[in-house]
DNA sequence: GCGTTTGTTGTATGACCGTTCAACAGGAAA
DNA sequence: TTTCCTGTTGAACGGTCATACAACAAACGC
């Protein structure tokens, strides 16, 4: 808008910003969620310098001003996927019970296709991407310690004997599985069959869950 | 080589063709399996006509003539990558028996990093692509139709009642939650921790598999 | 041998890719 | 107000992308 300099020039010193200029922390942000949206929307072959800063707002030279490139980026993208799984998983302090866990999985809000397709984008990145792969093993760690202390508490509560580091390895493989059918086939999958699918799986070994 | 050319005019009349020709069906699928292996090893970003063609050692225009374009070659490695699993499943005649098949899918020869990345790539596109989504349905309903049949004729064998659909559909996610286990943390995952998350799942409801 | 069919080649084209960088300007401190 | 730091811009660059297409040639029937 060349025309809003001009105006300013020729009325008052009220001249308008041409940019917003933000701290290095908050456009980073800014960027990642952009990233997170192109990602989810269109897969990995849409995440482009130009797709990403249109998105955001921003001019193309920023992702290597704050990033260092592309790559950086999508570390950063991946990091930010994982962190509300982690944050839902000890959300607050207290680790969530499993059942609580289960039905918290199942909601509409956690269940959907829109927040899921990114996965399937990082994935396919992940495989052929030792950076990611080294990146993945940290937040995984802890995904499946979270997922092995809820199924061991439960457990005890309950007096069964279980192997929970095997149970929890199964029930994210369930689960990645389940989130992947959502999306690759969405009229298929649904959360009340996933949540049949867990049922399946732990009950057998843990009692009900509910 | 155009010194190939000059030699055979200077000597007698053997001038080496300077290219093979094949039928159109030999052709496409030495495409096909050239675009399956740059999948396989460099993700959905690595699926270019140039890397294609150079590694069927054919020129650029023939994924064009003989697939319409890339989205044509990428739908025909789709139906090609979902070829092994079913011939696997009916493979022969007689449909394989569920212990048969739970071993046949833990081999070396299927649970391999280097078959399965193949797959990532190719979910995270499905996700985003609307025509893959349809070319999907067709071959998953054939899939899951096998193990249906499959468990169904162990409990039947067994004399166990179960809910063959829900089980049927909570191995196949697994299944797929297995293999992405692997293929982005390779050192976590094996055949044997994947074995054993598919009998924790089956054999409360079905009794032993071996 | 000779013509026809049809698979094949490789260049031209225009769009898009990621990165770089010199110039610019917002905004806080002085 | 002025200075300076630093976030921001956007054009320029070399490379790669998918597609189109006119010329070419292998192989088959005659």
């Amino acid at each position: 808008m060349p025309e809003v300099k001009v105006a300013a020039k020729g009325a008052a010193k009220v001249a308008e910003p041409r940019f917003k200029r933000l701290t290095a922390t908050d456009r980073a942000a800014e960027l990642v969620e952009a990233g997170l949206a192109v990602l989810s929307a269109g897969g990995i072959t849409a995440f482009t310098i130009d797709k990403i800063c249109k998105k955001a707002g921003a001019s193309r030279g920023l992702i290597g001003h704050h990033f260092g490139g592309k790559d950086g980026l999508l570390a950063a993208c991946y990091s930010a996927a994982y962190a509300p799984l982690l944050r839902m998983l000890h959300g607050g302090g207290a680790p969530l019970p499993l059942p609580q866990l289960m039905d918290e999985l199942f909601t509409d809000r956690q269940f959907r296709r829109e927040s899921l397709t990114l996965w399937l984008a990082l994935w396919g990145e992940i495989a052929v991407n030792p950076t990611l792969q080294a990146e993945h093993q940290r937040h995984y760690q802890a995904y499946e310690a979270a997922m092995i202390r809820a199924i061991t508490d439960f457990a005890q509560a309950k007096g069964r004997q279980a192997d929970a580091p095997m149970l929890a390895a199964t029930l994210i493989a369930l689960l990645d599985g389940l989130w992947l059918e959502l999306c690759i086939a969405p009229g298929v999958m649904s959360a009340q069959k996933g949540r049949r699918a867990v049922a399946a799986l732990l009950e057998p070994h843990l009692g009900p869950l509910a």
